[in-house]
RNA sequence: GGGGGUGUAGCUCAGUUGGUUAGAGCGAUCGCCUGUCACGCGAUAGGUCGAGGGUUCGAGUCCCUUCACUCCCGCCA
């Protein structure tokens, strides 16, 4: 018998009445009534509740002994009686008195109290984080975490990938996020980089042959924290296929999502089929390429109205004329909304930089005839208001938000109202994932500062179209096969079929400014092992954390992870990073520069 | 790099228009209490009001500077 524990703390039923048992655990909760003493006696897996009384010799210390203290006990179970049953607790039927006791693991006076719901700042948190960690609600999200991950793994396993690992130390890459650096001290001066995801190396199992490829990878970048993004390290399901197209990944990856989404939640799923939606329709509809679903409010192009003659509203008319667009957003059925209501989306949209938010009711008169209500409605005659209804599809009653600008401005403002409209009117249900895939990405972008092309996303896409009917003239027209999956607004994961031809890649990284030179010498690995063979191949990599915080239904990733850094990327619990000795840079051949 | 929020007892927070000795709950310590499960009751200790400077007869409160944490923008192929 193991000297512990004959059970844990939460594996007691009144079957056991009578036996004899040892406990281990943590005090999570003291109840003193000066002659008889409750212990509730907590492990990972429950409670135990746990008496004695002054009978006892044992009592006077353990009355005295702290909270969190690890403690032994040897008692008896017995049933409780029908009052004093606490339905809370699986072990709530019956308790154990206390025959003898020993202390394990003394605890000094607590800087966080462990039994509360209590919230609590996140740098005493994240400095205590194993006594956090032992807290109710996080110790449960790090389990469902661990059981998501598994499931995952199965999952991918069953489908015939296999799992392999990829470096950690490999070299820095020109393009994407800032490396996290290592310095080498047998090559002295050089670096070695990890990785920010092993999308060369997936590639290269690719082209070794290993047909389908999976890793739940940890990936590392230098870039500023978000609440949904650590800093410097997260973790990717990172999957790789050998002659696919785009819609076999998506078949893969729908069906690991509904089962892994079934399995550990009770929400609903909008779709067991995921919607695929162009980048261009995505940006126009919802002002982003990673909508929220769940609303189902959509943005329209009405700049056309306001070339017409019969309307009146100059300040848009005028800016449309200087090129601006004008898009709006419908609400339905707002007609009975006060002021108020339209004044503070207005007054909101202002906080945001904009230049505030037209709006107007649809009404009809007592002659039947349409008019609009609102501010501005007074510049819009009936053909106008009829032609803005057959465009957005609004009725009578709708209400209409207006905002103009270049057409950057007005995508960011039309998809924060669109969020921020759907919130005020309470649209959006809270109990559903709505996933959609974001598809045809462009394969170059206009670099708004530089005036340069560069690739939008991954430069290792193919391009869409026949290959020799690619039209490398106008860069900018060049789809590729890249897509995005979305859920409830969060980007989940980024991926794309890949292009394996060296000759095509040359093209494409000659128009975003590297001649042949530069990419022998900055993907070397790559282009070099394209040109033996490489089957066609394409993949994606969805973020474990992101899931986990959907499923586990949080706001931060931090409540996810179990010993994350702060915003300024330092572990407050193991002081890093941290200085190192002079021996140490020595051997690394580095130097601090002093301020 | 920029913008917003927060910072008062070990923890969570209150603190009015600038005005006497800065409060509460939890926790800690001591005492009372045999059926609680957020047990109850009484007492005690515990404060550089994030730090520095300024205005003022007087600053937790007003002003300036600065630090920490957090949210957002930039950034994140």
């Amino acid at each position: 018998m193991n000297k512990y524990r004959t059970h844990n703390c939460n594996e007691l039923r009144k079957d056991n009445d009578g036996d004899k048992v040892v406990l281990s655990g943590w005090i999570n909760k003291k109840r003193d009534h000066g002659n008889l003493l409750f212990i509730d006696l907590r492990d990972n897996y429950g409670i135990t509740q746990c008496i004695i009384d002054k009978e006892n010799s044992n009592f006077e210390k353990l009355e005295k002994i702290q909270l969190e203290t690890v403690i032994k006990i040897q008692g008896k179970v017995i049933k409780r009686s029908n009052d004093s049953i606490n339905k809370e607790i699986k072990t709530g039927e019956i308790e154990v008195i206390i025959q003898n006791f020993e202390v394990l693991g003394e605890c000094k006076e607590l800087p966080l109290p462990v039994f509360s719901d209590q919230e609590y700042a996140e740098e005493i948190r994240l400095k205590y984080r194993f006594l956090d960690l032992r807290r109710k609600k996080i110790h449960e999200n790090i389990i469902l975490r661990s059981k998501v991950i598994s499931f995952i793994r199965n999952e991918m396993i069953k489908h015939g990938f296999l799992e392999f690992q990829t470096p950690i130390l490999t070299s820095s890459s020109p393009e994407g996020a800032r490396d996290f650096l290592v310095p080498s001290r047998l090559n002295p001066g050089k670096f070695y980089a990890l990785p920010q995801a092993p999308q060369q190396f997936k590639q290269l199992v690719m082209v070794s042959g290993f047909d389908k490829y999976f890793q739940i990878a940890p990936c590392f970048r230098d870039e500023d924290a978000r609440a949904d993004r650590s800093p410097g390290e997260f973790y990717q399901l990172d999957l790789e296929m050998s002659f696919v197209e785009q819609d076999d990944v998506f078949k893969v990856v729908e069906t690991l999502f509904v089962n892994t989404f079934k399995e550990f939640s009770n929400k609903k799923l909008l779709f067991n089929k995921f919607p695929k939606i162009s980048y261009k329709e995505s940006m126009l509809k919802y002002g982003s390429d990673k909508p929220d679903l769940r609303n189902p409010l959509i943005i329209n192009d009405i700049t056309d109205i306001f070339l017409r003659k019969d309307v009146s509203f100059e300040i848009f008319k005028k800016l449309v004329k200087q090129g601006s667009n004008v898009r709006c957003i419908i609400t339905k059925n707002t007609k009975d909304k006060p002021r108020s209501f339209f004044d503070n989306i207005d007054k909101w949209a202002k906080e945001q930089g904009a230049s505030g938010l037209a709006y107007f009711t649809f009404e009809k008169d007592k002659d039947n005839l349409i008019s609009a209500k609102g501010p501005v409605g007074k510049f819009f005659p009936e053909e106008a208001l009829k032609e803005i209804m057959s465009k957005t599809d609004a009725k009578i009653g709708d209400s209409i938000f207006l905002a103009c600008g270049k057409q950057i401005d007005l995508e960011k403002i039309t998809s924060l109202a669109r969020d921020k409209i759907a919130k005020d009117l309470q649209l959006i249900d809270n109990n559903t994932f709505a996933f959609c895939w974001i598809v045809d990405y462009p394969m170059f972008e206009k670099d708004e500062i530089t005036k340069s092309i560069k690739f939008s996303h991954n430069p290792f896409s193919m391009p869409q179209g026949e290959i020799d009917k690619i039209d490398f003239k106008n860069p900018l027209e060049i789809l590729a096969y890249q897509y995005d999956l979305v859920c409830n607004g969060i980007e989940l994961s980024s991926g794309a079929i890949r292009n394996h031809i060296p000759s095509l890649m040359y093209k494409l990284f000659n128009i975003a400014g590297y001649s042949k030179l530069d990419v022998d010498q900055k993907f070397s690995g790559m282009i070099n092992a394209l040109s033996y063979g490489a089957p066609p191949h394409g993949g994606i990599a969805p973020g474990i954390d992101r899931i986990v915080m959907l499923l586990a239904d949080e706001k931060n990733i931090r409540e996810v992870t179990m010993f994350p850094m702060n915003q300024n990327a330092q572990d407050l619990m193991m002081n890093a990073p941290s200085n190192v000795s002079e021996n140490q840079l020595k051997e690394l051949n580095l130097l601090i520069k002093k301020k």
